[in-house]
DNA sequence: ATAACGTGGACCTACGGTGTCCATAATAAA
DNA sequence: TTTATTATGGACACCGTAGGTCCACGTTAT
């Protein structure tokens, strides 16, 4: 269970974007340089970001990458969501199994009409993890692209004041 | 990003195991029977909940597994840890990129004393990680096999109210 | 002694993460 | 218009690991 290599390149990406962004338009090149890997492995990541409306692109000479909105406007969340895909953090392997049709048959209404809706009973233990889940997401929400520049800057700044 | 089938299983088993407390020893069978996962497959897992002293196990006749401290001592975050292994959530893959170094460069005595502990720089990204993973560690420390056994007798009894 | 039961090792398979290469399209500069 | 630059998308390769099976062995109760 861990994040995966794209997702880091991803987020420094981003980063590196952000942090320039007054001269729009960074190629693969310099990025690539700049995070030491391959140009050909990370166009996939950029293009994918593309895809989902993260940076624009613009192909020819002087093109690039740029960021689509405004740093504080691209949460960890959003590009995990995107690198990651968006499955669940678990997912009960099988709903019908004893342990959960016992549950289930202490009758409920609830649970009757649970099971018409999706097609499954319910997993208490996937319960669990969908309240991780939500947790987890929302401490994603709230760290930006502009955050780490901003922690960036603050502790540089924060040396230059000492001297 | 996901958690394993295997960890799904174990969490469903000491479920069982903790439902069955009064009868000690649970076999492997009636386990896998409830859950739906073959024998063989289990046993790997029971083991390594066992290596782990989670649940104790006897063989021979009669032998099985029981769980080898109170259910509201068991949270999912051992469970998961053992399933999963102690990795981190995320790992920044090159610490030495130029981004770094870059970040690195602005001075900082604090930053030189890190490098020298450590023999990488700090990553801005993997400190909004680690926090993250702080925060679901927390939400999973609370939350123990004992719980979702009282959950499903609360909604059982809600029920039986209602009658 | 024998049947029931857990243990650990060897082994297999499928899939996805990681990564490369190339043909193509788009764009700016010459 | 031609050429150089740059992003795109498809095909493909590698390989580690999740998921799973099988079997020989040790242990225990009857």
């Amino acid at each position: 269970m861990q994040f995966s290599k794209s997702t880091d390149y991803a987020l420094h990406a981003l980063i590196h974007l952000g942090h320039a962004e007054r001269c729009s338009n960074v190629g693969i090149k310099e990025l690539s340089g700049s995070l030491g890997v391959s140009e050909s492995y990370l166009s996939k990541i950029m293009s994918k970001l593309r895809q989902d409306g993260i940076v624009r692109a613009v192909p020819g000479v002087n093109g690039g990458y740029e960021l689509a909105r405004a740093a504080d406007r691209i949460t960890f969340l959003d590009v995990i969501q995107v690198m990651e895909g968006r499955q669940k953090l678990f997912e009960c392997s099988n709903t019908n199994s004893r342990q959960h049709r016992l549950l289930a048959e202490e009758g409920t209404a609830r649970r009757e009409r649970d099971k018409e809706r999706t097609g499954k009973n319910e997993c208490l233990v996937e319960k669990v993890m969908e309240g991780a889940e939500q947790h987890l997401h929302q401490y994603l929400r709230e760290r930006t692209i502009q955050s780490v520049l901003d922690e960036a800057f603050k502790r540089c700044s924060h040396e230059a004041n000492k001297k």
